[in-house]
DNA sequence: CTGCGTTTTTAAATCGATTTAATTCATAAT
DNA sequence: ATTATGAATTAAATCGATTTAAAAACGCAG
């Protein structure tokens, strides 16, 4: 049942010329007469061929096409409310331009180094877009620095590199700024793992729009946990257990932020009067939910796009001018932040 | 700085033999001697060899990879959200068994036709996983007629196709019985478009219950919508102005209920109360909302997990005994049906 | 030392396209 | 009629691996 695919030499033979031509005609190639060039697109057309993509990428050296490289750890799966943000901008934009879109997950942590380096050397995938893990990660470095085409969606400490990053002091300033032109002085910061560099640059943002405020950092509000709702709503209820006061909570994600307001309520303790509450991400849920939830706005489609723009450029020989690109994010306000309604 | 790959012939230099022996002894074929077999692998370590996929693949005539085809829709995007966790069941098994991922949308319908021609002919992928779009689409059947290895995860009117499904008109059955249970009778189905076989197995199952409970199906309740929270809060003004009387929604998904609940909210309405409500897809949302979401749990993970099962065991030549795989859904009761706790 | 059967090794073909360098062909100039 | 010139075509190499069929090397008996 299953046909034989038909390749250029069916075409060639048909047309009564030699491979060669074929090839020259259907690429457009000056050199072949308009004759000959009509009746080969002719046939072409007649026998639907469509070049073999393996043959075309192994001649080429290039296989058209862009892997996604998602680190696969705990904190960090397609579970993540915006990676399908991401992936429809990268999508978009490797589509127009007729890129394939390959997406890399590893088995487990333990072969990840293997997997990852394959990825590197098998040529499936003639770029890549690496999503950020662990800074204790050592294969993130591995490949960054392996010089093959690389968009990295972090912070680099080599401006040579191109990257999409996201503002992630700014954020967590505006967020934090916000709780304080609010009136809170008490501001928890709900982080996400230490080891991650957006944890860490949300915990500076934090500082620093305590400290231009004239507020003493307090390291009792500091509370590191895991991007869960669960590990949230223990997080308010560790604080009360140890009867630590705050007036507002700034969570480094909208899962946490919802976990926490949950947290709140059943400690009996109302929101935003009593806490105020700013999440990141600006998922769907948060504007659904009572209060609605004031959040960062990440802007992933964009970043997505933007990164499939510079792989793209980077794999058609075009000059990259700024290799750093940041994208900034914006303050969705909503209820849960008492911000009074103008 | 972007170092030369090593290829097969530079191991079969430094080894000392030729690139058959070295192949050979890569692939542990038995006609190579013991210390010549050691010698190579010896210094394919050293060298960090990895084959170049893209010339095994010419040669083998095969990708080792499984392409996801998910019409690009207005109603069929990849924000719908359980893609995700679809995409996750699916990687999960294909990196257990070496195969990659190629995920495959068309950057308009105008040229979705040829798109899909060429995944079928390109060779870029061996094999093919399925997602439904409107019954009109006439891609469809040609991708599922074509010959080529296809997981399609939906209903297929021939029993030599290999399908995944899920208990649509189960779901819908058992939501309906809910609310008849809980004393409704006058129960609006909000349906999708009803040019997706989706929605007309749910307006199935809706049916039958009602007709299994003596309930007389009335027209007025069916309204289609376009699967929009905005459509959805639209239809229920709409009932409102034409006065139409019920007291139970059925949302053909949990965006429209949620929608459909806002509505109910506006006009003064409350949930269960007035107006029992009950979703499909248990999204993370409908758990955080108040009051919280009754919803049909939709296994997709699951799915995406015997999708990729299936497809791997056609790509490796294993017989498919039982082609058609059902998998059941689940009615997850919170409150908005209205249902008595006991 | 020759001949025969085994083990090992390798040359060469193959997969499907692209591209270079060489060749053929037609036309115009001498 | 011959040659130069340019246009059009094609043979052959190439990309990197696998595999078949043939050759080489080896061991051992006679």
């Amino acid at each position: 049942m299953k046909k034989e695919n038909i390749t250029l030499k069916d075409i060639a033979k048909v047309a009564g010329v030699s491979t060669a031509t074929a090839s020259l005609a259907l690429a457009g190639d000056p050199r072949v007469n308009f004759k000959t060039k009509k009746l080969v697109e002719e046939v072409a057309q007649r026998l639907q061929y469509v070049p073999n993509e393996i043959g075309r990428s192994l001649r080429a050296k290039k296989a058209e096409t862009v892997a996604l490289i998602f680190p696969n750890t705990p904190h960090n799966a397609f579970t993540h409310p915006y990676f399908v943000q991401l992936l429809e901008g990268i999508s978009e934009v490797l589509v127009q331009n007729s890129f394939q879109l390959l997406l890399s997950t590893t088995p487990s942590e333990a072969d990840e180094a293997a997997a990852y380096d394959k990825i590197l050397r098998n040529r499936r995938a003639d770029g890549i877009i690496l999503w950020p893990a662990s800074i204790k990660d050592s294969n993130i470095p591995k490949i960054i620095e392996s010089g093959f085409p690389v968009v990295y969606l972090g912070k680099w400490h080599h401006d040579d590199i191109v990257t999409i990053q996201r503002d992630d002091f700014g954020g967590a300033y505006e967020a934090t700024e916000q709780l304080i032109r609010n009136g809170r002085t008490r501001i928890v910061h709900l982080t996400g793992p230490l080891d991650y560099q957006v944890s860490i640059d949300r915990v500076e943002g934090y500082k620093q729009a305590l400290q231009d405020n004239k507020i003493l950092f307090d390291p009792a509000l500091l509370v590191e946990a895991d991007f869960s709702r669960e590990m949230a709503d223990a997080a308010v209820q560790k604080l009360h257990e140890e009867s630590v006061r705050y007036d507002a909570i700034f969570a480094a994600n909208d899962r946490m932020a919802i976990g926490a307001m949950r947290g709140l309520r059943a400690l009996g303790l109302s929101v935003p009067q009593d806490v105020a509450v700013i999440g990141c991400d600006n998922i769907e849920t948060g504007e659904l939910i009572e209060p609605a939830l004031t959040s960062i706005h990440q802007p992933m489609r964009e970043i997505g796009r933007l990164a499939a723009e510079r792989i793209v450029a980077m794999l058609t020989g075009q000059d990259i001018t700024d290799k750093q690109t940041m994208v900034s994010s914006s303050l969705v306000v909503r209820e849960s932040c008492g911000t009074l309604k103008n």
